[in-house]
DNA sequence: CATGCGTTAAACAATA
DNA sequence: CTATTGTTTAACGCAT
């Protein structure tokens, strides 16, 4: 039990960092979540694309990905590798349409995510930009 | 069987 | 004062 870092888990460490640079299924988004219509859609798409290292159905919950990997997500898909919390909201709402009225409470995990990982740290605007009060960013 | 991890709920301090 | 944001506990369920 060491530690050193325990930080997300990178599979073996072989295949470089798929999740960073596999963002290319984001590319421009917005027709995303064109094909609604049924209440009964079954979100998880856009990942599918992935490998295949973690299939959609682990068994979990109805959660896609973990709260985790989709605040990694969306403080990655950035401009500036910074994001304020109703941002980071924002970009799960618009990439997974699971959170849309589902759950009740998953803000608050987030939340809650954000300040017990160390993976996550809170900024303030520093002395860049004027806009952006706070925000968080991944902690390397 | 015990421990660790992730998720959810909820009680709150701190700010905006 | 209200709403949002941030921190922290505790309780579960699951995997190791």
């Amino acid at each position: 039990m060491d530690l050193a870092l325990p930080i997300i888990k990178l599979e073996k460490g072989s295949v470089e960092d798929e999740e960073l640079t596999n963002l290319n299924w984001l590319h421009e988004s917005k027709n995303l979540l064109n094909s609604f219509g049924d209440p009964v859609l079954r979100s998880v798409s856009p990942v599918q694309d992935l490998d295949d290292d973690t299939p959609p159905s682990p068994a979990h919950s109805d959660l896609p990905y973990d709260a985790n990997c989709l605040i990694f997500m969306a403080i990655e898909d950035a401009p500036s590798k910074r994001l304020p919390v109703k941002d980071i909201y924002n970009w799960i709402l618009e990439h997974f349409p699971y959170f849309a009225n589902a759950p009740t409470g998953w803000k608050n995990s987030v939340r809650h995510n954000l300040s017990l990982n160390k993976c996550f740290k809170k900024v303030d605007k520093d002395r860049s930009q004027v806009r952006m009060p706070k925000s968080f960013c991944i902690n390397l």
